[in-house]
DNA sequence: CCCTATGTTCCCAA
DNA sequence: CTTGGGAACATAGG
């Protein structure tokens, strides 16, 4: 569920929280989240984000990186960081009977707070690097968007435009979501062919994308589902969604029918009307 | 029962 | 090798 704007306000609500703070404890309530070890007596130095995934790293080289995937949420509780999981005055006021939240997966204490990791779906990730990171992403559509370099790789590729935007290898941090709203304000049809993208087409879409996802992030994300951020607050960007789910309605701006279709088996949401667009 | 879901990975076919 | 499609993962909600 969280994109780039989603994982970004995470790590920006993180950074005051935990940079310079010290792990007390781990936690892993779901197995299937694997050993997560090494981190107690360590020392938060950095929040960063990598396309959609979290990293905190760690003084003394190492770090830990989190995916959310589908439904995984972070939620800070200030506070209580050492006491015993199950004692009362640690719990929270909608806890599950052992001073945790449903779908809670992961817990990571501090002296001052402590970090929750909850996932209905159980897809989120939490892995430990001994060094550095082991993150193999394309750039962001801040940092290394090349419109030159991304038109000389499209060239003997044929994949939909929409495809290669949420190709975490090639552009990191869109999904399905941002895809839609990015290709409307570009006014590109979402099926349309990339190896016939001009440099000035590719320009289009990252400047859409630097407006799309710099309003979002300001947003604190969209919650059109269950996207909280840190401390539990659904996001604004939802307020301002430009097609993504709003099929059978008007389009904003030339007023035709807004569509539904799948692409890749992901609903693609968008305006037949005005995403036509071929060349510049 | 059906379908849908903000993500990634694996398998398989062309 | 590439690409593209679908299923799987596990769960909730309509």
């Amino acid at each position: 569920m969280p994109e780039l704007p989603e994982v970004e306000t995470l790590c920006r609500q993180l950074r005051p929280e935990i940079v310079g703070a010290e792990i007390v404890a781990t936690r892993v309530i779901d197995s299937k989240l694997g050993g997560i070890r090494g981190l107690k007596g360590r020392t938060v130095k950095g929040v960063t984000r990598y396309g959609k995934a979290l990293e905190m790293e760690l003084e003394g080289g190492g770090s830990l990186v989190l995916h959310l995937r589908m439904t995984g949420r972070l939620l800070w509780h200030k506070g209580n960081g050492m006491l015993p999981w199950n004692n009362r005055k640690g719990m929270l006021p909608w806890h599950n009977g052992n001073g945790m939240l449903p779908h809670t997966r992961l817990v990571i204490s501090f002296p001052h707070g402590k970090i929750s990791l909850i996932d209905p779906r159980r897809f989120a990730t939490a892995t430990v690097h001994r060094k550095g990171n082991c993150i193999s992403l394309g750039s962001d559509p801040f940092n290394g968007f090349d419109p030159s370099h991304l038109w000389t790789i499209a060239q003997q590729c044929t994949l939909p435009v929409k495809s290669f935007l949420m190709d975490q290898r090639r552009i990191a941090g869109i999904g399905n979501i941002y895809a839609c709203e990015i290709l409307y304000q570009a006014r590109m049809d979402p099926w349309r062919r990339i190896n016939g993208l001009s440099p000035d087409d590719w320009a289009a879409i990252g400047q859409a994308a630097q407006e799309i996802l710099t309003r979002a992030i300001a947003c604190r994300g969209t919650s059109v589902s269950d996207w909280r951020d840190l401390f539990g607050n659904a996001g604004e960007h939802q307020n301002y969604l430009l097609v993504y789910g709003r099929e059978g309605t008007g389009c904003y701006r030339c007023g035709g029918r807004i569509e539904r279709r799948k692409l890749s088996g992901r609903g693609t949401y968008y305006c037949p009307t005005c995403q036509n667009h071929e060349g510049g």
